[in-house]
DNA sequence: CGCTACTCCTGCGCGC
DNA sequence: TGCGCGCAGGAGTAGC
């Protein structure tokens, strides 16, 4: 299940084994994967063919790799992308053409050969929440690059737009991100997982993070101390950057692999999938809580009944 | 516009 | 053995 990091490791295989290379063509085995490619097929691989790709770009869970074009009058200054996001299940992966096709392959995209790098690029996605598209990259107006991996330009992929930075962004403002949430009237994982409030967190990593910083799920966000919000905030980017190393660190073959998170998945877990097991960090003070899981917009939420108390006022 | 519920999709594990 | 059901969930969108 990719979120932040494992996104972020995908963009870096990207950006070492893809970055400069043309793409020469495109294969579509399942159209569904192109569904936010709204002029179809063969434009996307009209589009996409003869052009090289210049970079690996995130912001939150959306990749996507600038394209340029030179025969373009402009002399190839990237004006669209290759907009990829995961969803549940996707995966890209840097192959050898020789590699059999996986059961779930939906794109397979051959690139230029460089020397002692896999020449396929390959899309493959179980559920199809995710897809790929060719979009206009367009003007930022949140000041600074796009998002990690950014060029100076402060440019950005258009389907992207409306994604907030994420906590790891350089960018990011923690004072508006408390102020925006004492503009909103909702409970607090709700807005951990509005991407346009705060970027490239998932269910996972929500509850990981109020877990870590002690913060029921229902907490009216408008209530939220400033103490709160930054301990909330230290408290993501603790748990993303940990996710990072782990998952950066077994990514060292020619091989761009969203599953760099699985390690991380049966170590590291505080509260995620926990239910029915003692909370941490109540053991370590000599108490016993018992996790656990609640059903909250559809879906399943983990949490410590001593340290992760509900709110008055809750709001779900 | 803010907020919530619903929907897309497949494979797996469980109970009967 | 096989069937049906619940569960997994990111994000766009319909509807209030």
């Amino acid at each position: 299940m990719p979120e932040l990091p494992e996104v972020e490791v995908v963009r870096r295989g990207l950006a070492t084994w893809v970055a400069g290379r043309r793409i020469e063509s495109v294969e579509i085995r399942d159209p569904r994967s192109l569904r936010r490619h709204l002029l179809g097929g063969e434009d996307f691989r009209g589009q996409l063919k003869g052009a090289t790709v210049v970079d690996a770009v995130r912001r939150g869970k959306f990749l996507w790799l600038p394209l340029s074009d030179a025969t373009a009058d402009d002399g190839g200054s990237p004006h669209t992308a290759l907009l990829a996001h995961l969803g549940m299940s996707g995966q890209l992966l840097v192959e050898d053409p020789g590699q059999p096709d996986e059961k779930h392959l939906k794109v397979r995209l051959t690139l230029s050969p460089a020397p002692g790098l896999p020449d396929e690029l390959r899309f493959v996605d179980q559920r199809i929440f995710g897809g790929l598209a060719v979009v206009p990259l367009v003007p930022t107006y949140d000041g600074g690059p796009g998002g990690h991996g950014a060029r100076p330009l402060p440019l950005i992929a258009a389907d992207a737009k409306h994604i907030a930075r994420d906590p790891l962004d350089p960018f990011f403002s923690a004072e508006a991100f408390h102020a925006r949430l004492h503009t909103r009237r909702t409970g607090l994982k709700r807005a951990l997982l509005d991407q346009t409030l705060v970027s490239g967190i998932g269910n996972i990593y929500a509850d990981e993070a109020l877990w870590a910083a002690r913060l029921h799920y229902a907490r009216p966000t408008d209530t939220l101390r400033r103490t709160e919000t930054l301990r909330l905030v230290d408290a993501v980017r603790d748990v993303m950057t940990r996710a990072l190393d782990a998952g950066g660190t077994s990514f060292d073959s020619l091989y761009v692999n969203v599953n760099g998170a699985s390690g991380y998945f049966d170590r590291s877990l505080s509260a995620y999938g926990r239910a029915g097991q003692p909370c941490a960090r109540c053991a370590e003070d000599g108490r016993t809580s018992i996790m656990v899981r609640e059903s909250f917009m559809n879906r399943s939420s983990y949490r410590c009944p001593y340290c992760q108390r509900p709110p008055r006022n809750a709001r779900w």
